[in-house]
DNA sequence: ACCCGTCGATACCCGGCGGGTATCGTTCGC
DNA sequence: GCGAACGATACCCGCCGGGTATCGACGGGT
């Protein structure tokens, strides 16, 4: 199976709708539709079941759409890793949320800059759930990541701290005066709901927020409350409160990186992060 | 970056030999010489520093071997799972060391067949250090494997069972009656060799064995003597005897599937072997 | 009910690229 | 210094990937 045929596959299959597949690599219909139907010859499989007027996915389909996923994810990070180490000379890229870990990610870059042999680190800070795509597309070296909101699945991981969390709130809101919370109490409350998040994590009711700033004006604006980790208080503005939710699951942030990785700065890292 | 020209670095970069390497790929050696140019113009990276008489890797270039069989272990993988997923119907593959964990599989294999919703699970027993590929490339869907030999790098693992090694060797072996022993005075033993078996546990001195079968019958022979889990006790033929070797490393088995596995029978098989 | 719009499949043509053979340039061993 | 080994280059050919035109099937609107 050739990258470009998968390629095809993979379009196709998010978009469910030819045309639009087409358009979107940049080709005419007529030959992704060969492309197609040549792919399904050889795998001896049939990937979509196509009426004229809707396209769908066979389960094999959906098998190969998350396979071809992952393996398409593994060519680019194969490209682009063999770039970076003919030219970048040694140097990490470290990605995480942007607001999270706002205390740890200072004393990790410290510790780290103080050790002997250090190379310079690039932090990324990527918007909600990119971590993942940037760290197995060769974009990064190392994330850290928060469970159990992000998918650690095909990395390796080691744990770094464990918190609870807390509902941060608006000074006047009616909430903000309690010592502590239930879960079951939020149920009315407009948490956020974060796009491209998947999983039972999407959040509530409340309006749509990409990234923390947004939050945080929303919350100010009295629009929206949210569960956040403990260490948000570093940076909350002086308007905003927190207030214990015990029953909330409990946050560990992680320092993930993909499997195979050999560089010795990487390893360093990694110890030094441990050691924190 | 094509699966093709990716094969044909894969080729090149095993052999370094543009002439054996074609040879392998079942091509002429022009257009491979001219590929791998095409590859390092569009990488923008040199991969082989060439000479008319030694062709070797770049830093870069080892990167790319890296990764890049990586990657087509997941494109070989994701085809396979694909075919799999349209034909076979539910039914799992799972690999084992041949003579590893005698004791464990069958008992994890009439539990799970006793859970409600269990499928047909066909066992492969293949050679020493060979489960890794079955399971990177989607031959398999699931393993045992024996840290600290295996590489679980890239998996994910639940640990099963560890236990101690024993020395194995004839009964008539001067060793043969003390009831303990240590690994520094193995050093002048016999101890297999596994070709295939990278690392620290490629073995001693001793004869090149493959399988148990052989191992055992070179042992009574009295040309090699190993260093073996306990629970290899139940397949010893009567005239060999062990003795522990308490400062052995201590063998973790571990359950171990490719990441990104959603299937249910799977899921079940999993939690099946944790609770044993 | 009929017609038209939508959408995937088919037919056909063209250009580029992958693969082949022949040959060259360099380097090492005898 | 010559020949053998080996990768690079030159050149040709056939196939395949991509384009345009068109068909056929299905639904929805009037």
């Amino acid at each position: 199976m050739e990258t470009r045929e998968l390629r095809y596959f993979v379009a196709v299959a998010e978009e469910l709708h030819f045309g639009r597949a087409a358009d979107r690599l940049g080709i005419a219909q007529p030959p992704l539709s060969r492309a197609i139907g040549l792919l399904e010859r050889r795998l001896g499989v049939t990937l979509f079941t196509r009426t004229s007027r809707a396209v769908a996915l066979t389960p094999a389909g959906t098998v190969l759409l998350r396979e071809g996923r992952a393996a398409l994810d593994a060519m680019e990070a194969a490209e682009r890793r063999t770039r970076r180490a003919d030219t970048d000379t040694p140097g990490l890229v470290l990605v995480t949320k942007a607001g999270a870990s706002s205390d740890l990610l200072p004393k990790l870059l410290d510790a780290y800059a103080a050790e002997p042999g250090s190379v310079p680190i690039d932090v990324v800070l990527c918007g909600v759930a990119e971590q993942e795509s940037y760290l197995r597309d060769g974009r990064a070296d190392v994330a850290l990541l928060h469970l159990p909101f992000d998918s650690t699945v095909g990395f390796d991981t080691e744990e770094l701290s464990t918190e609870g969390q807390v509902l941060v709130l608006p000074s006047g809101h009616p909430l903000a005066r309690r010592s502590s919370l239930s879960m079951t109490e939020l149920d009315d409350q407009p948490l956020p709901r974060w796009p491209g998040h998947r999983g039972p994590f999407a959040g509530g009711s409340g309006p749509e927020v990409r990234d923390n700033t947004q939050l945080l004006q929303l919350i100010t604006l009295g629009r929206a409350v949210a569960v956040l980790p403990e260490s948000c208080r570093s940076l909350l503005p002086p308007d905003l409160t927190v207030v214990p939710v015990p029953d909330a699951p409990q946050v560990t942030t992680v320092i993930a990186w993909p499997p195979h990785s050999r560089s010795r700065a990487l390893a360093t890292l990694i110890r030094t992060a441990i050691r924190l």
